[in-house]
RNA sequence: GGAGAGGUGGCAGAGUGGUCGAAUGCGCGCGCUUGGAAAGCGCGUGUUUCCGCAAGGGAACCGGGGGUUCGAAUCCCCCCCUCUCCGCCA
Protein backbone atom coordinates (compact mmCIF):
# COMPACT_ATOMS: atom_id res chain seq x y z
CA UNK A 1 0.00 0.00 0.00
CA UNK A 2 1.00 3.76 -0.94
CA UNK A 3 0.99 6.63 1.60
CA UNK A 4 -2.56 7.85 1.62
CA UNK A 5 -0.73 11.11 1.83
CA UNK A 6 1.25 11.18 -1.04
CA UNK A 7 -1.42 10.43 -3.27
CA UNK A 8 -3.69 13.19 -1.19
CA UNK A 9 -0.85 15.96 -1.40
CA UNK A 10 1.41 15.02 -4.76
CA UNK A 11 -1.34 13.10 -7.29
CA UNK A 12 0.50 13.99 -10.03
CA UNK A 13 3.67 12.36 -9.42
CA UNK A 14 2.07 9.46 -8.39
CA UNK A 15 0.15 8.95 -11.82
CA UNK A 16 3.26 9.84 -13.73
CA UNK A 17 5.09 7.18 -11.73
CA UNK A 18 2.12 4.80 -11.96
CA UNK A 19 2.73 5.37 -15.96
CA UNK A 20 5.40 3.96 -15.94
CA UNK A 21 4.47 0.49 -15.06
CA UNK A 22 1.58 0.73 -17.58
CA UNK A 23 -0.94 -0.08 -15.43
CA UNK A 24 -4.24 1.97 -15.34
CA UNK A 25 -5.25 3.12 -12.29
CA UNK A 26 -8.66 5.68 -11.77
CA UNK A 27 -6.45 7.54 -8.77
CA UNK A 28 -9.50 10.27 -9.28
CA UNK A 29 -11.90 7.72 -7.71
CA UNK A 30 -9.40 7.12 -4.72
CA UNK A 31 -8.93 10.91 -4.19
CA UNK A 32 -13.16 11.53 -4.19
CA UNK A 33 -13.30 8.89 -1.91
CA UNK A 34 -10.53 10.05 0.56
CA UNK A 35 -12.50 13.50 0.42
CA UNK A 36 -15.93 12.20 1.53
CA UNK A 37 -14.52 9.97 4.12
CA UNK A 38 -12.64 13.13 5.70
CA UNK A 39 -16.09 14.72 5.61
CA UNK A 40 -17.96 12.29 7.35
CA UNK A 41 -14.92 12.02 9.91
CA UNK A 42 -15.64 15.55 10.51
CA UNK A 43 -18.93 15.14 11.29
CA UNK A 44 -18.55 11.80 13.39
CA UNK A 45 -15.84 13.62 15.05
CA UNK A 46 -17.47 16.32 16.12
CA UNK A 47 -20.72 14.34 17.36
CA UNK A 48 -18.30 12.05 19.79
CA UNK A 49 -17.02 15.28 21.49
CA UNK A 50 -20.43 16.28 21.92
CA UNK A 51 -21.06 12.98 23.36
CA UNK A 52 -18.29 13.07 25.67
CA UNK A 53 -18.81 16.18 26.75
CA UNK A 54 -22.02 15.35 28.18
CA UNK A 55 -21.44 12.35 29.64
CA UNK A 56 -19.02 14.49 32.02
CA UNK A 57 -22.21 16.67 32.49
CA UNK A 58 -24.08 13.78 33.27
CA UNK A 59 -21.85 12.17 35.58
CA UNK A 60 -22.25 14.93 38.28
CA UNK A 61 -25.43 15.21 38.18
CA UNK A 62 -27.75 13.03 40.68
CA UNK A 63 -28.90 10.22 38.76
CA UNK A 64 -32.75 10.36 38.81
CA UNK A 65 -33.35 14.25 38.89
CA UNK A 66 -35.35 16.23 35.97
CA UNK A 67 -32.35 17.74 34.26
CA UNK A 68 -30.47 14.12 34.28
CA UNK A 69 -33.40 12.98 32.43
CA UNK A 70 -33.96 16.02 29.96
CA UNK A 71 -30.16 15.29 29.34
CA UNK A 72 -30.87 11.62 28.29
CA UNK A 73 -33.41 12.63 25.97
CA UNK A 74 -31.59 15.01 23.98
CA UNK A 75 -28.60 12.75 23.71
CA UNK A 76 -30.23 10.06 22.59
CA UNK A 77 -31.16 12.03 19.19
CA UNK A 78 -27.45 12.48 19.12
CA UNK A 79 -26.41 9.03 20.00
CA UNK A 80 -28.88 7.97 16.82
CA UNK A 81 -27.58 10.60 14.77
CA UNK A 82 -23.77 9.31 15.66
CA UNK A 83 -24.68 5.82 14.80
CA UNK A 84 -26.08 6.62 11.26
CA UNK A 85 -23.10 9.01 10.77
CA UNK A 86 -20.16 6.69 12.05
CA UNK A 87 -22.19 3.37 9.71
CA UNK A 88 -21.91 5.40 6.62
CA UNK A 89 -18.29 6.66 7.43
CA UNK A 90 -17.36 2.90 8.08
CA UNK A 91 -18.92 2.23 4.55
CA UNK A 92 -16.51 4.83 3.06
CA UNK A 93 -13.34 3.47 4.92
CA UNK A 94 -13.99 0.18 4.17
CA UNK A 95 -14.24 1.84 -0.43
CA UNK A 96 -11.22 3.53 0.43
CA UNK A 97 -9.07 0.91 1.92
CA UNK A 98 -10.36 -1.67 -1.61
CA UNK A 99 -9.10 1.58 -4.04
CA UNK A 100 -5.80 1.82 -2.04
CA UNK A 101 -5.23 -1.72 -2.41
CA UNK A 102 -5.60 -1.16 -6.13
CA UNK A 103 -3.15 1.44 -6.27
CA UNK A 104 0.23 -0.19 -7.37
CA UNK A 105 3.94 0.44 -5.95
CA UNK A 106 6.02 3.29 -7.40
CA UNK A 107 8.81 2.21 -9.51
CA UNK A 108 12.12 3.55 -8.69
CA UNK A 109 13.77 6.15 -10.69
CA UNK A 110 16.34 3.72 -11.82
CA UNK A 111 13.60 1.68 -13.43
CA UNK A 112 13.96 1.71 -17.27
CA UNK A 113 10.98 2.41 -19.54
CA UNK A 114 9.48 0.00 -21.02
CA UNK A 115 6.41 -2.25 -21.40
CA UNK A 116 6.89 -5.72 -22.22
CA UNK A 117 9.62 -8.49 -21.28
CA UNK A 118 11.61 -7.84 -23.95
CA UNK A 119 12.06 -4.45 -22.83
CA UNK A 120 13.91 -5.52 -19.60
CA UNK A 121 17.78 -4.69 -19.80
CA UNK A 122 19.81 -7.25 -19.93
CA UNK A 123 22.17 -5.99 -16.67
CA UNK A 124 24.99 -8.45 -16.54
CA UNK A 125 25.89 -11.99 -18.22
CA UNK A 126 28.16 -14.72 -16.45
CA UNK A 127 29.62 -17.79 -17.32
CA UNK A 128 29.83 -18.71 -21.32
CA UNK A 129 26.79 -19.97 -22.83
CA UNK A 130 28.56 -21.48 -25.92
CA UNK A 131 30.97 -23.43 -23.68
CA UNK A 132 28.47 -26.00 -22.68
CA UNK A 133 27.09 -29.07 -24.87
CA UNK A 134 25.25 -27.47 -28.25
CA UNK A 135 24.05 -31.59 -28.24
CA UNK A 136 22.56 -31.22 -24.74
CA UNK A 137 19.08 -32.64 -23.72
CA UNK A 138 16.43 -31.10 -22.92
CA UNK A 139 16.30 -32.58 -18.94
CA UNK A 140 13.02 -34.76 -19.58
CA UNK A 141 14.53 -36.21 -22.40
CA UNK A 142 17.73 -37.76 -20.45
CA UNK A 143 17.75 -41.29 -20.50
CA UNK A 144 16.15 -42.61 -17.37
CA UNK A 145 15.08 -39.32 -16.06
CA UNK A 146 11.73 -40.22 -15.41
CA UNK A 147 13.26 -42.66 -12.40
CA UNK A 148 14.62 -40.35 -10.67
CA UNK A 149 11.88 -37.89 -11.59
CA UNK A 150 8.91 -39.51 -11.55
CA UNK A 151 6.08 -37.32 -12.70
CA UNK A 152 3.39 -40.04 -13.23
CA UNK A 153 3.51 -41.61 -10.22
CA UNK A 154 3.27 -37.98 -8.94
CA UNK A 155 0.06 -37.33 -10.87
CA UNK A 156 -1.01 -40.72 -9.34
CA UNK A 157 -0.68 -39.77 -5.90
CA UNK A 158 -1.16 -36.23 -6.10
CA UNK A 159 -1.61 -34.61 -9.30
CA UNK A 160 0.10 -33.29 -12.11
CA UNK A 161 3.22 -31.15 -10.82
CA UNK A 162 3.81 -33.01 -8.02
CA UNK A 163 6.85 -35.45 -8.74
CA UNK A 164 8.52 -37.79 -6.84
CA UNK A 165 11.83 -37.26 -6.26
CA UNK A 166 13.83 -40.99 -6.01
CA UNK A 167 17.37 -42.25 -5.16
CA UNK A 168 19.90 -39.67 -6.70
CA UNK A 169 16.62 -37.55 -7.45
CA UNK A 170 15.81 -36.82 -4.09
CA UNK A 171 19.88 -36.53 -2.65
CA UNK A 172 20.40 -33.63 -5.16
CA UNK A 173 17.82 -31.60 -4.06
CA UNK A 174 18.58 -32.53 -0.51
CA UNK A 175 22.26 -31.20 -1.59
CA UNK A 176 21.30 -28.10 -3.17
CA UNK A 177 19.37 -27.15 0.01
CA UNK A 178 21.82 -27.60 2.16
CA UNK A 179 24.55 -26.08 0.06
CA UNK A 180 22.43 -23.14 -0.55
CA UNK A 181 21.39 -22.72 3.40
CA UNK A 182 25.06 -23.37 4.24
CA UNK A 183 26.05 -20.74 1.66
CA UNK A 184 23.28 -18.00 2.91
CA UNK A 185 24.60 -18.40 6.29
CA UNK A 186 27.82 -17.47 5.47
CA UNK A 187 26.80 -14.39 3.80
CA UNK A 188 25.00 -13.06 7.27
CA UNK A 189 21.05 -14.73 6.55
CA UNK A 190 19.97 -16.31 10.04
CA UNK A 191 17.98 -19.67 8.77
CA UNK A 192 14.51 -19.51 9.80
CA UNK A 193 12.18 -22.64 9.90
CA UNK A 194 8.82 -20.92 9.16
CA UNK A 195 5.09 -22.38 9.19
CA UNK A 196 3.98 -23.56 5.75
CA UNK A 197 0.57 -22.37 5.98
CA UNK A 198 -0.34 -19.31 6.36
CA UNK A 199 -3.60 -17.08 7.44
CA UNK A 200 -5.59 -14.46 6.00
CA UNK A 201 -4.18 -11.89 7.53
CA UNK A 202 -0.60 -13.03 6.52
CA UNK A 203 -1.66 -13.64 2.45
CA UNK A 204 -2.96 -9.76 2.73
CA UNK A 205 0.03 -8.62 4.10
CA UNK A 206 2.40 -9.45 1.67
CA UNK A 207 -0.27 -8.95 -0.94
CA UNK A 208 -1.12 -12.74 -2.57
CA UNK A 209 -5.11 -11.54 -0.87
CA UNK A 210 -7.32 -9.86 -2.51
CA UNK A 211 -6.62 -11.08 -5.74
CA UNK A 212 -4.34 -13.55 -6.03
CA UNK A 213 -6.07 -16.32 -4.13
CA UNK A 214 -6.72 -18.37 -6.97
CA UNK A 215 -2.57 -19.22 -6.85
CA UNK A 216 -2.86 -20.23 -3.58
CA UNK A 217 -3.54 -23.81 -1.93
CA UNK A 218 -6.34 -23.04 0.71
CA UNK A 219 -7.40 -25.43 3.35
CA UNK A 220 -10.68 -26.34 4.64
CA UNK A 221 -12.17 -25.97 7.43
CA UNK A 222 -9.91 -23.97 9.10
CA UNK A 223 -8.90 -21.15 5.97
CA UNK A 224 -5.03 -21.66 5.69
CA UNK A 225 -3.25 -21.37 2.80
CA UNK A 226 -0.07 -23.28 1.40
CA UNK A 227 2.70 -20.55 0.98
CA UNK A 228 3.30 -19.71 -2.42
CA UNK A 229 6.80 -18.89 -1.19
CA UNK A 230 9.01 -18.56 2.38
CA UNK A 231 8.34 -14.88 1.30
CA UNK A 232 5.20 -14.77 3.04
CA UNK A 233 5.77 -16.21 6.77
CA UNK A 234 9.05 -14.66 6.86
CA UNK A 235 8.10 -10.75 5.80
CA UNK A 236 5.48 -11.45 8.55
CA UNK A 237 7.08 -12.86 11.34
CA UNK A 238 7.25 -9.19 12.13
CA UNK A 239 3.76 -7.98 10.98
CA UNK A 240 2.24 -5.29 13.69
CA UNK A 241 6.01 -4.68 15.52
CA UNK A 242 7.90 -1.77 16.61
CA UNK A 243 11.83 -3.12 16.31
CA UNK A 244 14.44 -1.05 17.45
CA UNK A 245 16.34 0.94 14.60
CA UNK A 246 19.83 -0.31 15.66
CA UNK A 247 18.61 -3.92 15.16
CA UNK A 248 18.36 -3.30 11.52
CA UNK A 249 19.36 -4.63 9.05
CA UNK A 250 17.86 -8.02 9.61
CA UNK A 251 18.85 -10.66 7.39
CA UNK A 252 16.75 -14.22 7.10
CA UNK A 253 16.74 -17.23 5.04
CA UNK A 254 14.51 -19.93 4.86
CA UNK A 255 13.67 -22.94 3.11
CA UNK A 256 10.37 -24.22 2.55
CA UNK A 257 8.06 -26.16 -0.21
CA UNK A 258 6.71 -24.04 -2.34
CA UNK A 259 2.68 -24.46 -3.37
CA UNK A 260 1.72 -22.73 -6.40
CA UNK A 261 -1.89 -23.53 -8.52
CA UNK A 262 -0.40 -21.76 -11.56
CA UNK A 263 -4.09 -21.68 -12.86
CA UNK A 264 -3.69 -21.27 -16.71
CA UNK A 265 0.33 -22.22 -17.84
CA UNK A 266 0.66 -24.50 -20.54
CA UNK A 267 3.30 -25.69 -22.80
CA UNK A 268 7.14 -25.76 -23.15
CA UNK A 269 7.05 -23.77 -19.86
CA UNK A 270 5.19 -26.61 -17.70
CA UNK A 271 7.78 -29.39 -18.87
CA UNK A 272 9.69 -31.49 -16.55
CA UNK A 273 10.79 -29.41 -13.88
CA UNK A 274 10.08 -25.83 -15.60
CA UNK A 275 7.28 -25.25 -13.31
CA UNK A 276 5.49 -27.14 -10.77
CA UNK A 277 2.79 -27.12 -8.56
CA UNK A 278 5.32 -28.08 -5.23
CA UNK A 279 8.80 -27.26 -5.39
CA UNK A 280 11.24 -26.40 -3.03
CA UNK A 281 13.36 -23.20 -2.34
CA UNK A 282 15.38 -20.99 -0.45
CA UNK A 283 14.31 -17.63 0.20
CA UNK A 284 16.34 -14.78 1.14
CA UNK A 285 14.53 -11.66 2.98
CA UNK A 286 15.99 -8.01 4.31
CA UNK A 287 14.68 -5.51 6.51
CA UNK A 288 16.52 -1.94 6.15
CA UNK A 289 16.38 1.09 6.91
CA UNK A 290 14.82 3.10 3.97
CA UNK A 291 18.13 5.34 3.31
CA UNK A 292 20.02 2.04 2.95
CA UNK A 293 17.22 -0.29 0.74
CA UNK A 294 19.24 0.20 -2.39
CA UNK A 295 22.64 -0.99 -1.97
CA UNK A 296 20.63 -3.70 0.67
CA UNK A 297 19.29 -5.17 -2.57
CA UNK A 298 22.16 -4.68 -4.62
CA UNK A 299 24.19 -6.90 -2.24
CA UNK A 300 21.10 -9.36 -1.99
CA UNK A 301 21.22 -9.84 -5.72
CA UNK A 302 25.03 -10.42 -5.39
CA UNK A 303 24.31 -13.21 -2.32
CA UNK A 304 22.21 -14.92 -5.14
CA UNK A 305 24.21 -14.43 -7.63
CA UNK A 306 27.28 -16.51 -5.58
CA UNK A 307 25.35 -19.60 -5.75
CA UNK A 308 25.27 -19.60 -9.59
CA UNK A 309 28.44 -18.46 -9.85
CA UNK A 310 30.19 -21.76 -7.47
CA UNK A 311 27.85 -24.21 -9.51
CA UNK A 312 29.80 -22.95 -12.52
CA UNK A 313 26.09 -22.16 -14.44
CA UNK A 314 25.94 -19.81 -17.08
CA UNK A 315 23.59 -17.11 -15.92
CA UNK A 316 22.35 -13.57 -16.74
CA UNK A 317 20.96 -10.72 -14.98
CA UNK A 318 17.67 -8.78 -16.09
CA UNK A 319 16.79 -5.23 -14.79
CA UNK A 320 12.85 -5.67 -14.90
CA UNK A 321 11.40 -2.61 -16.97
CA UNK A 322 8.67 -0.39 -15.48
CA UNK A 323 5.98 -2.61 -17.50
CA UNK A 324 7.13 -5.71 -16.38
CA UNK A 325 7.57 -4.76 -12.73
CA UNK A 326 5.21 -6.80 -10.56
CA UNK A 327 2.14 -4.44 -8.83
CA UNK A 328 3.84 -3.99 -5.38
CA UNK A 329 7.59 -3.63 -6.54
CA UNK A 330 10.13 -0.72 -6.81
CA UNK A 331 12.82 -1.84 -8.42
CA UNK A 332 13.46 -5.72 -9.41
CA UNK A 333 16.31 -7.83 -10.63
CA UNK A 334 15.90 -11.34 -12.15
CA UNK A 335 18.58 -13.99 -12.54
CA UNK A 336 18.21 -16.23 -15.43
CA UNK A 337 20.67 -19.42 -15.84
CA UNK A 338 21.31 -20.73 -18.90
CA UNK A 339 19.56 -23.89 -20.15
CA UNK A 340 21.45 -25.79 -22.26
CA UNK A 341 19.20 -28.66 -23.35
CA UNK A 342 16.02 -26.45 -23.92
CA UNK A 343 18.51 -23.22 -25.65
CA UNK A 344 16.63 -20.89 -23.08
CA UNK A 345 16.94 -18.96 -19.90
CA UNK A 346 15.08 -20.14 -16.70
CA UNK A 347 14.26 -17.85 -13.84
CA UNK A 348 15.97 -18.73 -10.87
CA UNK A 349 15.69 -15.80 -8.69
CA UNK A 350 13.60 -12.48 -8.38
CA UNK A 351 15.31 -10.06 -6.15
CA UNK A 352 13.03 -6.67 -5.25
CA UNK A 353 13.14 -4.03 -3.13
CA UNK A 354 9.62 -3.36 -2.10
CA UNK A 355 10.27 -0.15 -0.25
CA UNK A 356 7.57 0.58 2.46
CA UNK A 357 4.74 -0.82 0.18
CA UNK A 358 4.42 -4.08 1.93
CA UNK A 359 5.71 -2.93 5.48
CA UNK A 360 2.61 -0.63 5.60
CA UNK A 361 0.35 -3.40 4.67
CA UNK A 362 1.98 -5.65 7.10
CA UNK A 363 2.55 -2.50 9.63
CA UNK A 364 6.72 -3.51 10.19
CA UNK A 365 8.15 -0.18 11.38
CA UNK A 366 11.47 0.79 13.31
CA UNK A 367 11.74 3.70 15.68
CA UNK A 368 13.95 6.15 14.68
CA UNK A 369 16.90 7.36 16.62
CA UNK A 370 16.35 10.76 15.59
CA UNK A 371 12.62 11.68 15.92
CA UNK A 372 11.50 9.07 18.67
CA UNK A 373 8.98 7.91 15.92
CA UNK A 374 8.35 4.61 14.25
CA UNK A 375 8.86 4.51 10.64
CA UNK A 376 8.20 2.22 8.33
CA UNK A 377 10.96 0.12 7.18
CA UNK A 378 12.04 -1.45 3.87
CA UNK A 379 11.48 -4.93 2.87
CA UNK A 380 13.27 -6.78 -0.03
CA UNK A 381 13.56 -10.60 -0.85
CA UNK A 382 14.82 -12.83 -3.67
CA UNK A 383 15.08 -16.63 -3.88
CA UNK A 384 18.61 -18.03 -2.99
CA UNK A 385 17.90 -19.96 -5.05
CA UNK A 386 14.77 -22.05 -6.56
CA UNK A 387 15.84 -25.63 -6.84
CA UNK A 388 14.30 -27.59 -9.72
CA UNK A 389 15.05 -24.69 -12.40
CA UNK A 390 19.64 -24.78 -10.74
CA UNK A 391 18.58 -28.59 -11.09
CA UNK A 392 17.16 -28.57 -15.09
CA UNK A 393 20.10 -26.37 -15.89
CA UNK A 394 22.77 -28.82 -13.85
CA UNK A 395 21.16 -32.01 -15.60
CA UNK A 396 21.01 -29.81 -18.87
CA UNK A 397 24.61 -28.46 -18.96
CA UNK A 398 26.72 -30.78 -17.05
CA UNK A 399 25.30 -34.08 -18.93
CA UNK A 400 28.56 -36.49 -20.04
CA UNK A 401 28.69 -38.64 -22.92
CA UNK A 402 28.28 -41.52 -20.34
CA UNK A 403 24.96 -40.20 -19.71
CA UNK A 404 25.99 -39.09 -16.61
CA UNK A 405 25.70 -35.73 -14.74
CA UNK A 406 29.30 -34.54 -13.63
CA UNK A 407 27.93 -32.44 -10.22
CA UNK A 408 30.35 -29.47 -9.26
CA UNK A 409 32.91 -29.05 -6.78
CA UNK A 410 30.70 -27.14 -4.43
CA UNK A 411 28.38 -29.59 -4.19
CA UNK A 412 30.55 -32.95 -4.07
CA UNK A 413 30.71 -32.81 -0.41
CA UNK A 414 26.78 -32.51 -0.24
CA UNK A 415 25.50 -34.91 -3.00
CA UNK A 416 28.83 -37.28 -1.61
CA UNK A 417 29.69 -38.33 -4.96
CA UNK A 418 31.04 -36.88 -8.20
CA UNK A 419 28.38 -37.83 -10.86
CA UNK A 420 24.89 -38.22 -10.75
CA UNK A 421 23.52 -41.22 -12.63
CA UNK A 422 20.19 -42.55 -13.85
CA UNK A 423 20.69 -46.05 -13.22
C1' G B 1 -11.58 -32.76 21.27
C1' G B 2 -13.77 -31.89 26.70
C1' A B 3 -13.71 -28.86 31.40
C1' G B 4 -11.95 -24.57 33.84
C1' A B 5 -9.11 -19.85 34.25
C1' G B 6 -7.43 -15.70 31.82
C1' G B 7 -6.01 -11.79 27.78
C1' U B 8 -5.47 -3.95 30.38
C1' G B 9 0.23 0.77 28.49
C1' G B 10 7.74 -1.47 27.50
C1' C B 11 6.90 -5.06 31.88
C1' A B 12 4.10 -6.25 36.40
C1' G B 13 -0.66 -5.16 37.99
C1' A B 14 -5.42 -2.30 39.81
C1' G B 15 -9.85 -1.02 37.80
C1' U B 16 -17.29 -4.58 37.30
C1' G B 17 -21.53 1.22 33.94
C1' G B 18 -20.15 7.80 34.06
C1' U B 19 -15.33 13.03 35.42
C1' C B 20 -10.68 6.29 32.82
C1' G B 21 -6.01 6.77 27.96
C1' A B 22 -6.74 4.26 32.45
C1' A B 23 -4.24 3.89 39.81
C1' U B 24 0.26 1.94 41.70
C1' G B 25 5.06 -0.29 41.13
C1' C B 26 9.17 -1.38 37.89
C1' G B 27 11.69 0.21 33.63
C1' C B 28 13.13 4.37 30.55
C1' G B 29 14.27 9.89 29.67
C1' C B 30 15.34 14.81 31.58
C1' G B 31 16.38 17.84 35.83
C1' C B 32 17.77 18.68 41.04
C1' U B 33 21.19 16.59 44.44
C1' U B 34 26.74 14.68 44.29
C1' G B 35 33.72 15.35 43.56
C1' G B 36 31.36 11.28 40.66
C1' A B 37 27.70 7.53 41.19
C1' A B 38 23.78 5.12 43.92
C1' A B 39 19.74 6.40 46.81
C1' G B 40 16.27 10.30 47.22
C1' C B 41 13.19 14.16 45.13
C1' G B 42 10.66 16.60 40.85
C1' C B 43 8.92 16.41 35.90
C1' G B 44 8.05 13.49 31.80
C1' U B 45 7.38 8.79 29.24
C1' G B 46 2.02 4.70 23.95
C1' U B 47 -0.10 4.24 18.99
C1' U B 48 -3.20 5.79 14.94
C1' U B 49 -5.73 9.53 12.63
C1' C B 50 -8.09 14.41 11.29
C1' C B 51 -7.77 19.94 11.23
C1' G B 52 -3.74 23.62 11.43
C1' C B 53 2.14 27.13 8.46
C1' A B 54 2.76 26.51 13.54
C1' A B 55 1.41 26.77 18.48
C1' G B 56 -2.29 23.83 19.43
C1' G B 57 -6.90 21.29 19.20
C1' G B 58 -10.43 17.06 18.06
C1' A B 59 -11.32 11.69 17.66
C1' A B 60 -10.16 6.49 18.16
C1' C B 61 -7.59 2.40 20.55
C1' C B 62 -7.96 -1.86 27.45
C1' G B 63 -7.04 -9.56 22.32
C1' G B 64 -10.54 -9.02 17.47
C1' G B 65 -15.63 -8.23 15.82
C1' G B 66 -20.76 -7.24 16.90
C1' G B 67 -24.67 -5.78 20.50
C1' U B 68 -27.22 -3.31 24.92
C1' U B 69 -27.08 1.92 26.91
C1' C B 70 -27.70 8.90 26.96
C1' G B 71 -22.78 6.76 28.32
C1' A B 72 -18.79 0.39 27.98
C1' A B 73 -11.98 -1.50 29.83
C1' U B 74 -16.41 -2.71 32.90
C1' C B 75 -22.79 -5.91 30.86
C1' C B 76 -24.33 -9.57 26.59
C1' C B 77 -23.05 -12.58 21.99
C1' C B 78 -19.42 -14.61 18.41
C1' C B 79 -14.30 -15.46 17.23
C1' C B 80 -8.90 -15.69 18.23
C1' C B 81 -4.94 -16.59 21.55
C1' U B 82 -2.54 -18.17 26.34
C1' C B 83 -2.47 -21.19 30.80
C1' U B 84 -4.19 -25.62 33.97
C1' C B 85 -6.47 -30.47 34.10
C1' C B 86 -8.48 -34.61 31.16
C1' G B 87 -8.50 -37.18 26.43
C1' C B 88 -5.71 -38.26 21.96
C1' C B 89 -1.08 -38.44 19.60
C1' A B 90 4.05 -37.89 16.03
Amino acid sequence: MLDPKLIRETPDAVRAAIAKKHLEVDLDAVLAIDAAWRALLHEVEALRARQKGANAEMAALPKGSPEFIAKVGEMKAVSAQAKERELALKETEEKFKQAMLSVPNLPHASVPEGRTPEENVVYATHGEVTAVSPSALPHWEIPGFEKLFDFARGAKVTGAGFPFYVGDGARIVRALLHFFLDEDAKAGYTEVNPPIFVNAASATATGQLPDKEGQMYETTPDQLYAVPTAEVPLTNFFRDEIVEESALPIYRCAYTPCFRREAGSYGKDVRGLNRLHQFDKVELLKWVHPSTSYDELDKLRLDAERLLQKLGLPYRVLLMCGGDLGFSQSKKYDLEVWSAGQKRWLEVSSCSNFEAFQARRAQIRFRSKDTGKPELVHTINGSGLAVPRVLAALLENNLQADGRVKIPAALVPYFGKEYLTFA
